[in-house]
DNA sequence: TGACACATACCAACCGTATGGTATGTTTTC
DNA sequence: GAAAACATACCATACGGTTGGTATGTGTCA
């Protein structure tokens, strides 16, 4: 509920300028090393105006997780790899899309979700529920088309379409781990080659 | 360098106890939410003693990556998957084992060069470059055995060994991930699975 | 329609504590 | 007796959080 005025326009949008600077914050220094007051800096608001919205810090960070869940739903929603006719099509063209956007600095591309849940997954049971919440929201949403081309193609095999969902956020999150250990974004390009492969070798295409 | 003493035979031990700390309480906590106080506490040291060991906290990530790496290496070399005499029998016993000693509470399987990786990379550079030494040290103890497995079968196709190699990782690590954020050391499981089968894919072996 | 009651959004200053780190003293071994 | 291996006591600051207050908007009823 922004509630901008004549004379200050910015007024009405600290919230939302705290979970930006959360998204950007968090995902370079992670949670616990990110301060209150950095993300006051960074929202150029007070600290009376973070507690006005938030209950505490890690309110603030169940909220950030919940604002990176929508705006990331947002984004895969709106995004070209569902163009395809084909599902198998689809899932390739998701797996490409991934590869494709992993660009500029780490803090960039990186995804707040599994850094956060890294990190506070047994200190802080709400982050991490949200967390959860998201990545495994995400996985639904590729699961019908994994299952479409799975039951088109008449693929068997020991794997679930929400397995094979799982997996591929498996590769994606393990992708970033490595990018980051070594400092050089093609190290999570590189995996999702190999998930790429993967998965033309599940459906027998080339 | 320890030195212990007929009348308290704990002593000497103290720089080993807080690696010790070190490695169990960051990868359940994290680096930046685990205190000197914490470790010293865990350790059954004094803050003297911590500073006399390390120069400061980061010096002490630094060393507990180390640490890591180390025995890391030593639990490696010793674990039983090497016992095959075909090198593709011995990348899928690596593969099983990883998954085989996925047991118990998540703080006591996950890794904790990935846990501090992911959280310091920006910001500690030095606890990076360790992370990422014991991380690529390990690939490139499992890269022999897949370029044999290669060459003898006369795989040919568009990755190489040192990818593949790092690709594991990435599973392995991903794993984690969603292992944490799902709270369920079988989604960590469920991805080797599916590594387990794509290397099968590549080799084209059932 | 206007003014009263109330809610929202935000600010500046402050508080208690936990933190990383230091200075100095004591014990133990070689 | 020198030096390593601790322990004790302490410090400065940064931290999450609180407080009291102001400005601005909104519902409502005479």
């Amino acid at each position: 509920m922004p509630r901008p005025t004549k004379q200050s326009p910015e007024r009405g949008n600290a919230r939302l300028r705290l979970l930006e600077a959360a998204r950007d914050i968090i995902r370079a220094k992670g949670f616990a090393a990110t301060s209150v007051d950095d993300l006051c800096r960074a929202a150029d608001v007070t600290k009376g105006a973070f507690f006005h919205h938030f209950a505490s810090k890690d309110a603030l960070g169940v909220a950030a997780t919940e604002y990176w869940a929508e705006t990331t739903t947002e984004f895969f929603a709106a995004a070209p790899y569902h163009a395809p006719p084909d599902p198998l099509a689809r899932v390739l063209a998701y797996v490409a899309f991934r590869k494709a956007i992993i660009l500029g600095e780490i803090a960039e591309f990186t995804c707040l979700v599994g850094t956060l849940a890294q990190e506070v997954y047994s200190s802080t049971p709400e982050i991490r529920e949200a967390c959860a919440r998201s990545i495994f929201g995400h996985t639904a949403t590729l699961e019908a088309d994994i299952e479409a081309a799975r039951s088109d193609r008449g693929i068997a095999g020991d794997w679930t379409a929400e397995s094979l969902a799982r997996h591929t956020q498996a590769v994606i999150q393990g992708g970033f781990v490595l990018a980051k250990a070594g400092n050089d974004p093609a190290l999570a390009r590189e995996s999702l080659d190999h998930l790429d492969r993967y998965i033309r070798h599940l459906f027998h295409v080339t």
